[in-house]
DNA sequence: GATGAATGAGCGTTCATTCAT
DNA sequence: AATGAATGAACGCTCATTCAT
């Protein structure tokens, strides 16, 4: 059981959970995706519900494993804000799947609570800790920022980060959608770029 | 064929899709939530998409009706979008079900592309119409807003709809989920909608 | 959900269990029986295990209700033990399904300290009590007869009755088996029977 | 291809169909109960139902065998009987294993007529054949016994056999029940075996 | 001989949808 | 108008069996 198989199939999830929505899609379906048969899938996973929780766990794993280099990197609260909303922009970015994994994270997140199958607890676990960490690392470098007299210490660190990650999810999955519905969004890419810094600038930092 | 159990159908609906999501309710929850047999909604709805697409249609509808008057009543590109983003607030606070509505219509919408039966192809469109003109009223007042040189124009308005509306977002789903999973997310309403009079301020307007 | 469908599918299912073992017996082979869709089973049975538990339980039901019967009206442990030998013999007897009643039922005794399911636990309990109530109706009948000195005192009841069980079974299960191989088995109903009066006559009474 | 792996297999697989039917048994518990893989244990049987019926017919073949012994050293019918019987109290508590054994012969005893795959036809044969030895070792002795004055004549040897097998095979099986249960069953080995005794005595012999 | 990754047919179960009453 | 019994297609999942190594 090669490990490269299990990202493999975890990849080709991504791409149909992305499609066609968690709910439609099928076990067939994601097996077809990565070339495989159905019973080889639940070699490497409980089930369906399993599939999309390690979706999930390894986002924000990498995510986590990414910001925890720049912040240690970089110099300055204001540097490591850059740098951990540049991971964000990155992930999103670094193909369309991201992007989705994220809806599917925001669809699933709420569902996490009322997991019951004995076999998922460590998993469940193993994400709200993740989940935590990586609102932890947006709150810590806006509350040093704040201490520092860089921030605007108006509004507390967890409502600032909401309305930043807010906002580039919203921006991010506009232009996702655009692509989809071949309708224009009436904005592109550096738009989206350029925006969040104007965000950073006025909305975070003090005056 | 009374109207009214249409709307108590539809209301059923929202609060039975805002606790299972729209996948886990079946149309027994609904039926039975809403007092009659599922054989009744057959006469209301053509199938279960229908009724997922008429709860978001009512939801453009009024929310567009809303800002309507709004509009029309405020004095300025400022006051409009202040009072355009009361009605979306208003909306989302109404009661927890209408959030849900927002959930659900995210989730829906890149979807809608792709739905193939004739017979909710009038529906669709006239929710891509509804979609249209409330991005649309939000992207008249900021380029009014520019204009009358009120507002920013470094930045173009969709992206500033973008942004508002994701904030906006994030912030109550946040609200939404900590009552879910008993985990305190650290700030409150109050704190929520101040942060969205600082984002117009700091974030919109000019400088 | 009339009560008479129900039984008819527990008939089917005793017909389809009896013929293909539980194991082998498909949902489709019991509703195809039953003249039902699969669908409809389970508005009537929680799932498999449950018609099978269900059939078990009918059964040890009835054999408890007719036994109480007729213990009331028979006189002395003797007669008692006859009638309630009769019972057993002729719910063997009454068709062919009953037999394999039995035989599932042997079958799935030992299994019924596994099942976890939180829905079957009521019904796991009433059949252990029922089996109990079978088994406390032998003893206290052979108890009884050694009590008034009719019955072989060498022996402890539970191993009489065991005896006398056993070698019913055996009996009506050869014939059963016979019918099935069109092999004689070489011997007929009445010779079962006769048997077992025997078997009373020389092992359960005194001398 | 050793001799002995194969031992190894059904050893191994007679304790896994003991502890979770034949059923419930996977080919993947056998081969790891048997210390092998999947695919080495189709170098030595069939499929999973050949892996059965050699447990079977090699439990057979060596209660036949056994019997063979005996019936050649004992004198007179009732010694001979004796020592048949003991041969089957000894295989039933050689260990737990071997009653399953018994258990799964009678389950599956039955469906020997329906094997249709033209591979286990000869082996289907021989359990037949090894079986009618069995009950007719039985017989002869029964009958002799008969002839010799020595049993009762009212009865034909196979009704004989069938209820001094069926209460062998209930009071075992009562015991073994009651270990899984953690319920007690009111008698002990000793007692099963003197009920035995007894039954011989009172119910076989003349007078 | 030996492995175990890979297959895919088949089953239990659910639920949107229909229709006789 | 209103019911809910009835349907059956479709999906998640298991596991006996095969075969490349």
């Amino acid at each position: 059981m090669e490990d490269s198989k299990r990202l493999i199939i975890l990849e080709a999830a991504t791409r149909v959970f992305a499609e066609k929505g968690y709910q439609y899609a099928t076990i067939a379906d994601i097996a077809k995706a990565a070339g495989i048969s159905t019973g080889l899938l639940y070699s490497y996973f409980e089930n369906k519900l399993d599939v999309l929780l390690s979706i999930i766990l390894k986002f924000l794993q990498t995510l986590n494993a990414a910001n925890q280099e720049c912040v240690g990197a970089a110099r300055g609260p204001l540097a490591r804000l850059h740098a951990v909303l540049h991971n964000f922009e990155q992930m999103l970015f670094r193909d369309k799947e991201s992007l989705h994994t994220v809806k599917v994270l925001n669809e699933a997140l709420p569902h996490l609570v009322m997991i019951k199958e004995e076999k998922l607890q460590a998993k469940r676990r193993d994400i709200i800790a993740e989940n935590k960490i990586l609102l932890e690392t947006f709150d810590a470098i806006i509350r040093q920022g704040q201490l520092e007299d860089i921030f605007d210490k108006d509004l507390n660190p967890a409502v600032m980060r909401q309305v930043l990650c807010g906002a580039i999810e919203r921006l991010h999955y506009g232009l996702f959608y655009s692509t989809y519905s071949d309708q224009s969004i009436g904005y592109d890419e550096k738009d989206a770029h350029q925006s969040i810094m104007h965000l950073i600038e006025k909305f975070i930092c003090k005056k």
